[in-house]
DNA sequence: ATGAAAGCGCTAACAG
DNA sequence: CTGTTAGCGCTTTCAT
């Protein structure tokens, strides 16, 4: 099954062209600072072409002494169609700069994220949620220049807002006592955490009491106990920490013989299919993810070429979608 | 934020140990046919630990004219728990190997296939479904040794088998005429025909007309078309495509005031948890997709070496798990 | 405006 | 058993 051709060089299209390899990588990486005639550049060009000529990954980057590669580090937790959509947009924008995005999704039995960083020699490393300072100094241990997002930016605005979006919806529909349901897992958590305070943040602002915080897995039994604790404390809206978790607290009211809204409000993140379609449909609140795929991708291209960048919360990222669940 | 650091290299440790490069590269590679004394190599083991050297892999991969990339080829269509594990197992195997996996989401935006594998360099492409004839030959062009299925590979008996157990399961509870729930996507398709085709083969087997097929997109609204066409040809239980498409179908029954098993039964394929948790819970067929994975990595493997790969459906890999929706 | 030449860090014959 | 010697394909000063 293996192939053998030997590849395309950069000497053979400057042999075809009859000029030299350094007028051939010029004309190919669009240098600046060069001025190279017009015809040159077009002749160079279309021998590439018709040679079917591809740059050599690796050659570059050993002589360049960078990649063109961002690495973007998932776990199985953040999944669905947030996530999709943020790839989607943060791919196309490093694209349209020349650079290539690959992910890895870690979990079970995976390699450690610095090891794929330096099997990729990826110049950029980026996540979903803030490296820790040890992280991040293995990742620039194993070669990456740009590890994306730190403690220090303020990723967790965006949390924070897709919190409190939740509970002014709820506190707008008149309910006076907020539950938040999380779910019990330890890679959920920096964001849940946040989320949460984005919640408790609209509770005291509307001069309620802080959100009753129970866990609730994936699974009916579960949810239906948070149900329970929750209605014996008088609450009668929750906060979920995903869709995901809100569909089980609409399984745990089932379980009950309960039923959304009336009973408990509940209210979701994400817009996942499975969840508008639930019974009843979920409230949820949605990101334009597009729009923040973009947003990191110019602050790794800042930060590639040593320029201080930005990444903060913009209200306008989110929005929250009301279904009959409220 | 960037780094400057010079890397460390192996003839950093060659000189901290005090023999040449090129021993240096052998007992990292631990070369088979080489007999290095142990103290030598532990030596080097030694210093390559404490002076924290890593092979540059891009300078491993000119010189030896291969890479240790993996390339994972995912559209947002194929997502949830199946294809996560499917990754995980894949991943492993690999990394016993010394391969890294790394994976590509194609979609809006983003760039073609083949860049994505000559920007990481990739030894071999993997897909979840078979790579047309076109876009392999692009593959190798742009660098691939193995592109893996091909249309060749059987890939689409371990669909089959999937609509097989679902029939089965719903003819075996006495359900006489079956309908198929397929969503309207295009990339769903390959995969959706052959599931059905296995829906057929059950229902052929059992002396049943063949399955009633419908599109459900993913709202109430066209599902509960689609459940009010079954209804009139008499269809008491359908197969739906995936989870997601079962869950709009039970979203399509409670709309029409209807509900399973009693009004339709309904079964759907990946175990989600949104499915789960669905109301009625959704009856299922799930994957031991960890096994998948890890067949892969053995048919890449094989084939990387040149050798006869197979790659064949193993129905111990599938489970039906009946909830109560059927 | 273009070319010559020197590497980037590593592997792999081939000697010794 | 270990070292010497060539490159792998590309970028990039520095001349011309």
């Amino acid at each position: 099954m293996a192939k053998a051709a030997r590849r395309v060089t950069s000497a053979d299209v400057a042999r075809a062209v009859g000029v030299s390899r350094t007028t051939v990588s010029f004309v190919l990486n669009d240098r600046p600072g060069q001025s190279i005639p017009e015809e040159t550049r077009r002749r160079v060009l279309e021998a590439a072409q018709r040679l079917g000529y591809r740059p050599h990954a690796p050659a570059r980057a050993l002589a360049a002494g960078r990649s063109d590669i961002v690495l973007l580090s998932l776990h199985s937790m953040t999944q669905g169609p947030t996530v999709t959509s943020v790839v989607e947009g943060l791919a196309a924008a490093l694209a349209a700069r020349r650079l290539t995005l690959v992910l890895h999704l870690g979990g079970e039995g995976t390699r450690p994220l610095p090891d794929v960083c330096a099997a990729v020699a990826a110049s950029a490393v980026l996540g979903l949620e803030p490296f820790d300072a040890a992280t991040s100094a293995a990742l620039y241990e194993a070669g990456a220049d740009v590890v994306l997002p730190t403690e220090t930016d303020s990723l967790a605005d965006y949390q924070r807002e897709v919190g409190r979006l939740q509970a002014e919806h709820l506190i707008a529909r008149g309910h006076g006592r907020i539950g938040y349901a999380t779910p019990g897992i330890a890679l959920a958590e920096p964001i849940a955490n946040e989320r949460l305070r984005g919640v408790g943040q609209a509770c005291a602002a509307a001069g309620l009491a802080p959100p009753v915080v129970l866990t609730v897995d994936l699974e009916a039994d579960s949810a239906a106990r948070a149900v329970a604790g929750w209605r014996q404390e008088g609450v009668s809206a929750v906060c979920a920490y995903s869709d995901e978790v809100a569909v089980a607290v609409l399984a745990g009211l089932r379980e009950r013989g309960l039923a959304a809204p009336d009973d408990l409000a509940v209210v979701g993140v994400e817009d996942m299919p499975t969840a508008r379609l639930a019974g009843p449909p979920l409230t949820t609140v949605a990101f334009d993810s597009h729009a923040l795929g973009r947003e990191l991708a110019d602050a790794v291209l800042e930060a590639l070429e040593g320029r201080r960048y930005g990444l903060a919360a913009d209200a306008r990222h989110f929005r929250l979608i009301p279904r009959s669940s409220t």
